[in-house]
DNA sequence: AGATGCCGGATTTTT
DNA sequence: TCCGGCATCT
């Protein structure tokens, strides 16, 4: 078979060497998946292996994607029956065949981490313990971390030492654990841990996985914790056929329960294992690569090795100095524009920060010079508050029991059913021994006159639509439930621009049940129907709703980076506090993890790479000096240019800004007005600023007035404030 | 029941 | 700076 000429040795290898355990350590940029897909479509195509016996495991949705399109396209191999896909997703898919065996059954709900936060509440409200004492954040991560573990609550002390705060830890451990199955729910550790105690104790399940799974492959092994670990060896163990591909460098989700031991002691957990180095770069050009390589090499443990690759380019990595956050973002998006009137286009561009707050500056830039942008990650699209709401609705008809969802409708949109009635329907299900769900369908002796029948009319409402969701598809349920409870409607009223955004994404949500049918369709030829839809989008992630179709500058953290590749890449605030962060710089394993962090987001580049850090930097309001990151110090002198016509010396006057572009200098006046700024107008009244066409005072403003008036008015007919 | 307004705490990173 | 939670008022 010629296809495996497109591969380099040691890729061929990777591709063919099938039987037994293999290691990959694969630099960035080496061709990892490549190997993968080759490899995969060797044991099809070559080997004749059964589609069914394959296991791929990604980091994310968006990689597993790519991964099945390759597939198909490259080798006609129809990805529909492959298993490929994230740890989560496969274990869903797993837990959900096998309810018998568990203590929940195969519609559980997904629980994210805002209902998560409000799980905690209610239980630190029902056992009294105060916050301020036992921080949510602190709770919940050390509960993660048990579950990552594989320890349940029973097993809490064998593992942990008993102080004030274990103690407490442990009591709100046990009842969130209770609290998720009352209503049949888990959240993302429990999908692993479930699936990693489930092979472990059950040897039939073991045996019939490790027999359907009979050659594994596991992407970015390097971030996979001890529950991904414990699953995929409780699979593998027998066979020993897995490859595991990945990068010591590139290990930057410790914090998520990942262990970097589990690729660097690999050899030692399986026996004669072949271990295989890319160190090829096929991405980045030399210039780029030398500082990326000067930079790694300061962490202690890692696999030795070094990158090296053919591409040539006079162009070093620059490093600017700006005066603060907002020339930073006024300089990038400087930079993105004169970038493309040159012919390049916005998808080739990448901004990466360490934070999802320094996003803001960047989005008000971007803005001005009429830039289109998108932001990945930050709040995830179905975490959003109106989507949050509707996809409540369509939890409860597939899992009646999810008492969380319940609570967050039962009065929206306002049915005026309040606290005191919510209360007292709660009551009647526990007395009955029934769900929220089946209570409401219940004449309610308890409730007043008036409220009886509201609360019957919800339940019926509710009754109707899930025998509806059986029969119709995803599509038209979500319009008639949009529909009926006027949801868009109730934004579209709105003068708030926040509310008119609210509108626009439940039109959004539709779009996506949309694009999720015409998938489902495609692939499994059956109605995409309700319970379907809720499965595929509890797991998906801001990465997964990227429009690929308009052009867009991306922004995101260098976390959200990983596995992606960018002509010209951005790195910002490269400064001490905020990269290393504040919060590792005094823990040596967490402090090395930002140099990795620092390392992927240079490697993403295939062109250029600008770092830029300030002189001083606004910080929860307060402005605070920046000092540039102590990793710039580590880049050789001659493997950085720097750039010293940005240099703002704090004694020196700040020199004029260079017009790199053809735009008109950008002088504060541009950001006279803002969207949502409230304004007056002698005739009109109040308003909110909806849109800015142009720049200062002169600007174009479309205005929302609280008449109900939607206007266009040139600002210096109006005055700000509400006066 | 719903609207308004004040206070206090938060920012690391995500499936 | 901003957001959410809570108290208070209508």
């Amino acid at each position: 078979m010629n296809f495996l000429d497109d591969l380099n040795p040691q890729q061929r290898k990777v591709a063919t060497t099938t039987e037994g355990p293999i290691l990959v350590l694969a630099g960035a940029g080496s061709g990892k998946t490549r190997s993968i897909i080759y490899r995969t479509a060797y044991l099809i195509n070559v080997k004749h292996i059964n589609y069914y016996n394959i296991l791929v495991v990604t980091f994310t949705n968006k990689a597993a994607r790519e991964l099945k399109d390759r597939l198909e396209r490259s080798f006609n191999i129809s990805a529909y029956s492959l298993w490929i896909g994230t740890f989560h997703s496969v274990c869903t898919r797993i837990l959900r065949e096998e309810q018998e065996f568990l203590p929940f059954t195969a519609n559980f709900s997904i629980f994210d981490d805002v209902d998560q936060k409000s799980i905690y509440k209610k239980i630190y409200k029902k056992l009294n313990i105060d916050p301020k004492d036992f921080p949510q954040r602190r709770v919940a991560s050390l509960i993660s971390n048990q579950k990552n573990s594989l320890i349940l609550p029973k097993d809490f002390f064998d593992f942990n030492e008993e102080n004030y705060f274990t103690e407490t830890t442990y009591k709100i451990y046990k009842e969130y654990q209770k609290f998720l199955l009352e209503n049949n729910a888990l959240d993302f550790d429990d999908l692993l841990m479930y699936t990693a105690i489930l092979l472990h104790d059950n040897k039939v399940l073991r045996k019939k996985y490790a027999d359907r799974f009979k050659y594994v492959m596991i992407d970015e092994y390097q971030d996979t914790n001890y529950a991904q670990f414990k699953i995929i060896n409780l699979i593998a163990k027998e066979h020993q056929n897995l490859c595991v591909v990945g990068d010591d460098d590139q290990a930057i989700y410790s914090w998520r329960g990942a262990n970097i031991r589990n690729i660097l002691n690999f050899e030692k957990d399986y026996k004669n294992v072949l271990t295989v180095k890319l160190e090829q770069n096929y991405r980045s050009p030399k210039s780029i690569l030398d500082a990326a390589n000067c930079l790694i090499k300061n962490n202690s443990e890692r696999h030795p090795k070094e990158l090296w690759t053919d591409i040539t380019s006079k162009e070093k990595p620059k490093l600017i100095k700006l005066e603060n956050e907002k020339q930073e973002a006024e300089f990038i998006a400087e930079m993105v524009s004169q970038l493309t009137s040159s012919g390049t286009s916005l998808n080739d561009c990448l901004i990466l920060y360490r934070t999802n707050a320094q996003s803001r500056v960047f989005e008000n830039a971007f803005y001005q010079h009429k830039l289109k942008y998108q932001i990945v990650g930050g709040v995830n699209f179905y975490q959003r508050k109106e989507i949050k709401d509707i996809v409540a609705y369509l939890r409860i008809l597939v899992n009646p029991q999810d008492t969380n969802s319940f609570i967050r409708i039962i009065n929206f949109p306002p049915r005026k059913i309040g606290k005191v009635t919510t209360e007292r329907i709660e009551r009647f299900a526990e007395d009955n021994n029934m769900t929220l769900f089946d209570a409401v369908q219940n004449e309610i002796s308890t409730l007043n006159g008036k409220t009886v029948q509201t609360v019957m009319e919800f339940g019926k409402l509710l009754k109707k639509w899930k025998n509806l969701s059986l029969e119709i598809p995803i599509t038209p349920l979500v319009k008639k439930i949009i529909d009926e409870l006027k949801l868009i409607d109730i934004y579209d009223d709105s003068d708030d621009p926040k509310d008119i955004a609210r509108a626009e994404n439940l039109k959004e949500f539709v779009t996506a049940t949309q694009e999720f049918s015409d998938n489902f369709e495609y692939d499994t030829e059956k109605a995409p129907m309700l319970t379907d839809f809720l499965q595929s989008i509890s797991l998906q992630t801001d990465m997964d709703n990227v429009d690929e179709d308009i052009e867009t500058v991306k922004l995101m953290t260098m976390h959200n980076a990983k596995g992606l590749e960018f002509d010209h890449v951005f790195i910002v605030g490269v400064e001490d506090g905020l990269l290393p962060h504040s919060r590792s710089i005094d823990d040596v394993e967490k402090f090395e993890e930002e140099r990795r962090l620092l390392y992927v987001a240079i490697t993403r580049a295939k062109k250029s790479v600008h770092l830029t850090y300030t002189r001083m930097r606004q910080v929860f309001g307060s402005i605070s000096m920046a000092i540039p990151s102590r990793f710039l110090m580590e880049i050789d002198n001659d493997l950085i240019e720097i750039e010293n016509n940005r240099y703002y010396d704090l004694m020196a006057p700040r020199p004029k800004r260079r017009n790199i572009n053809k735009k008109p200098v950008v002088t504060e006046n541009q950001k006279y007005f803002k969207i949502g700024q409230k304004i007056y107008h002698s005739k009109f009244g109040k308003g909110i600023v909806l849109n800015v066409d142009g720049t200062g005072k002169e600007a174009k403003l479309s205005i929302s007035f609280s008449g109900g008036q939607l206007k266009k008015i040139i600002g210096t007919f109006v005055t700000m404030g509400e006066k």
